[in-house]
DNA sequence: GTTTTTTTGTGATAATTTTCACTAAATTGC
DNA sequence: GCAATTTAGTGAAAATTATCACAAAAAAAC
């Protein structure tokens, strides 16, 4: 059985990390699967079979040391050392972004924003909003690997090329758009906001419809999506 | 067979969707499958499926009517009336929400949104920010089925209980907590920004690491997530 | 020390989701 | 009109993902 290190797990181990933080705050310190599973919406099954893809493994009627489960956990999602991402775009989304509380606590930091727009730029900020035209060279300087996308959508295509070109190895896109990337070894991950948005609008009025007239084959029953 | 009409498949619609807009913008007046699938980025097959779920049929040889289509999605996504949302927390996210673009032109109307802090509210604007306390007579009052939660995640479960109590039926959370929701029939869609950029941070060090020496059973090869 | 209980780790199984591959229909070209 | 071609529609197959269920280990109880 080839199982494969997959997008979803990698969120659940994300979610795993999270609730661990909290258990270790409460002051807990140890943990079993189905409590892990309860805290993030799995079964304790699923918890058990992704820690084990990943060589982790607890103790049999002890369940997991949440310490250094949680220092396991912060190595393989890249916890070690402060990743340091850019924002291309300080709009409304690149705007949030850049204040977003928790990235700072959790070693994530926002080197720069870069923006088209003169007005927008703010050099002598703590994260310094610059003009996309020093987007490049800032990468290049900075070794950065990460960058989010946070421009219109027209613009988008053409920012994703250049932090390409620049060595950027990883997009976080809010552009409503796909964005095409030759180079396998660049990752992508699209965050549509209204896709999203639209996702809850149609469950409700699906739930909505099948109040009491839903047919068999209608499974539709959901709470979280 | 039993398909189910499930997250993804409303996911990809919306993306067909909004593909197909384009495609009508740019004049054309057909389209096939395999158009469809390129530009949302999966196979023909998937978009027929989809399609046949929803009792969408085209012309064998003569592809798929753009405008009809259109209508049949947008009327499927619930696109024939206006939908009124609010938002819960005028922070960064909350704001960005309020400004966001396009949702104005595709038929979602922020009717408000609402905070704790009186410094941030807005009575008088095109989209007024009013107090917390207001939310529930204001959900109520104008019969809003779907909230936005943009508030802190110590906020965020209270929130979340105010709005189910006072008829919200979705909710799209940005709080980086799981919400509970007792009420099956409330639909809860989580987007966690922190973990999606975390996904991608993952994913750059697991593919920088595999570069030449990947292992037969590592089929880490990514672009879009 | 032995029995009972609990919980992990995992192979087997089930469920879900996607892709394949082929039939049938429509169009085009001649 | 007939053959060739293209593309939708869909059952079957494959691939993926999640759950079950049970053996084995550890701890607790007695």
């Amino acid at each position: 059985m080839v199982m494969d290190v997959n997008r979803r797990t990698v969120l659940r181990l994300s979610r795993y990390r999270k609730a661990l933080q909290r258990f270790s705050e409460l002051g807990f310190v140890k943990v079993f699967s189905d409590n892990l599973g309860e805290a993030v919406g799995v079964t304790s099954a699923q918890v058990r079979k992704d820690f084990s893809l990943f060589g982790i493994s607890g103790n049999k009627r002890g369940g997991y040391q949440i310490d250094s489960l949680l220092e396991t956990l912060q190595r393989i999602l890249g916890k070690g050392r402060v990743q340091k991402v850019i924002v291309a775009g300080a709009g409304n989304i690149g705007r949030a972004l850049i204040h977003y509380p928790t990235f700072e606590k959790e070693g994530i930091q926002i080197a720069a924003a870069f923006d088209i727009d003169p007005a927008k730029m703010h050099r002598k900020e703590r994260i310094p909003v610059l003009s996309l035209d020093e987007m490049p060279r800032f990468i290049e300087e900075n070794g950065i690997e990460i960058g989010i996308i946070a421009v219109p959508e027209i613009a988008a295509q053409e920012v994703c090329d250049r932090m390409v070109r620049s060595g950027i190895r990883g997009i976080l896109n809010f552009a409503p758009i796909r964005l095409r990337c030759g180079d396998e070894n660049v990752v992508i991950n699209p965050v549509n906001l209204q896709i999203e948005l639209e996702n809850v609008i149609y469950f409700v009025h699906a739930l909505g419809k099948n109040q009491d007239t839903a047919p068999v084959n209608d499974k539709i029953k959901v709470n979280h999506l």
